[in-house]
DNA sequence: GAGTGGTCTAGACCACGGT
DNA sequence: CCGTGGTCTAGACCACTCC
């Protein structure tokens, strides 16, 4: 008689969906507990303790000691971004990437920026401006703050050839991110450098970085017309 | 002699992390093999095995059989949103939700509609155009489409009091989710629904499913003015 | 072929948190 | 308290892939 193929997490992770989906474990339901459930599918504990604990990442349930896994109400899944560096995300979809670094300025933080970032007034920062351009064209305008209180050694950087994104995921060490995705009319300004028409729509992203609760950076990204950005999960 | 606390895969992670950052494994290096990494850090080689999968799932290094593991040229992280019904996303963040069906229309797949969704042209769908508000103001303006070839069952249902979103989600099982987000210079019917100006910027979600390959259902979703879709890694 | 990661097992101890 | 999930171990076999 055929042995049958070892059981793996992948497999159980499949069997415990489909007793989702087709309602032997309801919303909200209780799931059996993990010895139970290795008896019943005949492996270890640890093979259905890993299933389990990817369906709870992934948000399908829900798990807390003594009191056992429950069906989620609703079953939802994370998306998952990889927040790439830009040059990686235009060489890969097979064009060339050009950078232009616009404006460079150096001075004492904003008012806005140091309640932004939680810096003093008296506190250095580096302003930049620049332009990411796939195959000559325009792909993404960025508005760069660096923290000099911070990344000391950036004032040093004339970025002329290297963009920022890349000096700093390149050199300096972070712990956290934020990221904000939102939508911006376009400014007579950025309807100029991203080569579309003042008022057009321009899909936003902010980004946040921290090291161990000192800001370092924080940076506004604007994206040409028509871009997407789109994950599959 | 104190006998050091047993270590964790979480420890290893941090200490895989700090050697990534501080240089001793630096980009595209050739981190040492599992068996190594456990004796040198004290602990069975399943441990180790657990850190460098979530390093690996969390995008810092890449992991091949045989050829053994490396720092990846730009150690970025994932993004990760919790993709959730609106109504859960509404009333989470304390105001009260409501939901208004604006237009509900039986059809045949319209030609775009058929290329994007891989329909035939006489596949019949269901359009559904629905608003969502969080505490009275306007939230979102949904444009659904029910592909009623795969989704039988949603033309007996009138969407008045329940939206579409939460309808499919508790009732119809998927598989695969396309998400893309953009977007929209704001019409005279979308600013009229989401009470903003002609032409204002409005972040927008197109939300495509499958099961096994089947479409199922498309949406795009305008969300008001100002919204920010936020996430921290 | 041989080395590396991928996975499974059987058993154990621990920590959280309902009861 | 004590049941449940969370984690670790030591050993084993397998599958992929580079050489």
């Amino acid at each position: 008689m055929a042995k049958t193929h070892r059981v793996g997490y992948q497999k159980i992770k499949a069997l415990v969906m489909q007793s989702i989906r087709n309602g032997t474990w309801g919303p909200g339901a209780l799931v059996p507990g993990e010895v139970d459930l290795a008896v019943q599918y005949g492996c270890a504990r640890a093979t259905v303790n890993r299933a389990m604990r990817e369906l709870a990442e992934e948000g399908i349930i829900d798990r807390k000691r003594k009191a056992g896994t429950r069906v989620k109400q609703s079953p939802i899944r994370q998306a998952k971004f990889s927040i790439s560096v830009i040059r990686e995300e235009i060489e890969t979809s097979g064009a060339a990437y050009r950078y232009m670094l616009v404006n460079r300025m150096q001075s004492t933080a904003p008012s806005w920026l140091c309640a932004k970032l939680d810096l003093k007034p008296t506190d250095q920062v580096l302003q930049l401006h620049c332009m990411h351009y796939s195959d000559k064209r325009p792909f993404q305008y960025e508005d760069r703050w660096i923290n000099l209180s911070a990344v000391p050694n950036a004032a040093d950087i004339d970025f002329e050839t290297i963009g920022p994104n890349e000096w700093l995921v390149r050199e300096v060490p972070f712990s956290d991110v934020e990221l904000k995705f939102s939508a911006t009319r376009a400014t007579n300004t950025l309807a100029d450098f991203l080569d579309c028409a003042v008022d057009d729509a321009l899909f936003t992203v902010e980004r946040t970085t921290w090291l161990n609760g000192t800001n370092l950076t924080f940076a506004r990204m604007y994206f040409g017309v028509g871009y997407q950005l789109a994950t599959k999960l």
